[in-house]
DNA sequence: ATGGGCATGTAACGGGTTACATGATTCG
DNA sequence: CGAATCATGTAACCCGTTACATGCCCAT
């Protein structure tokens, strides 16, 4: 069973070959806001991927003690891509230590709590504004059917996930201050 | 160290005593949206809570092998909670299978994707009508040093979140349909 | 020549999920 | 008396992070 990692491994290989270590740093943040990875979880998934021969590589001279591993998809490697696109996710658990730590608040001082979120706004606001910046280098929405749809897609969710964060931190921030 | 779970399980007993029991179901979606647990987990951490004398326990005659265990916080374990609270969280990656897969939605069939998404959003606006049933549910904003802010904070957030999601659906299967 | 970036991998560890194991109480 | 619910716990396994280990290539 391919592992989401190995679908997000596969999702970058679609647009065009790269080798391990590229992979790990398109992968890392701040690029790749919805999934990342560190190189050791990405060499390991890479085996299994190509143990079930959904991608390939072209050994190249070059650096590292191997030398050069250039991966690429294999037809059925994009096919199971194709097909994984369309069934359901399986859903996560919400894990966010954020929300979790204003579920506690009330123990708190308003004002150090207020500051915690004032940090977080801080922090959503510089992304709301690359993210703005990104967006405007397009100048129209991909058609569906290019990959820049799918850069698109991912960035105009992540802009929106971000202004609702931010609208949250200003409204725990201004609750924060009224009681005093 | 006490883990992230291990705060949140405090999180709950700060309300009120709990058995681990309780504290896996009252930690199980779709309640506490923000941070799920099984009981498993939940029990290991309690006895690394107990260990650090964070948290004891009422030893009572009830259903089970060992009897029931009545778990409350300690004034250490209320004190290390509300120093949690304001110290900023470790951030944890984004993983969103959902963004993920329109990243390679360019791939796919747009119907079978627009399906995909128009699911997902009757998942987000019946949790929307949920939220807001519970909204109504409270008078007022809580003040900011009573428990129920803890949960109205949450449920601010969880609603904003959704509508975010849902608005992000909608733009999605927008696009999907606009290339037909 | 040496330091930084490129490059591939393994090992140890922690947290979480699922499955397994056990058993008391309560209600019909 | 049997089933559902309450209740606690262990074991196996997976995934991800961090640290460790190695070594080439290029620019200064």
């Amino acid at each position: 069973m391919t592992s989401t990692l190995g679908f997000a491994i596969m999702a970058v290989l679609a647009r065009g070959a790269r080798t391990g270590y590229e992979l790990a740093t398109a992968m890392s943040r701040p690029l790749g806001y919805f999934w990342t990875a560190g190189h050791s979880q990405i060499h390991v998934d890479l085996q299994k991927l190509l143990a079930a021969d959904l991608v390939r590589f072209e050994a190249e001279h070059g650096p590292g003690p191997q030398g050069r591993k250039v991966y690429h998809l294999t037809p059925q490697g994009r096919e199971a891509l194709r097909d994984w696109v369309t069934e359901p996710p399986r859903s996560r658990p919400e894990r966010d230590e954020l929300v979790l730590k204003s579920y506690a608040s009330w123990l708190a001082d308003p004002e150090q709590v207020a500051e915690l979120f004032r940090e977080r706004l801080a922090e959503h606001e510089a992304r709301i504004a690359e993210y703005e910046r990104q967006q405007a280098d397009f100048e129209d929405v991909p058609a569906a059917d290019r990959p820049a749809f799918g850069n698109y897609a991912t960035l105009w969710c992540g802009l929106s996930y971000e202004r609702h964060r931010a609208a949250w931190c200003r409204w725990m921030i201004e609750q924060l201050g009224a009681g005093s």
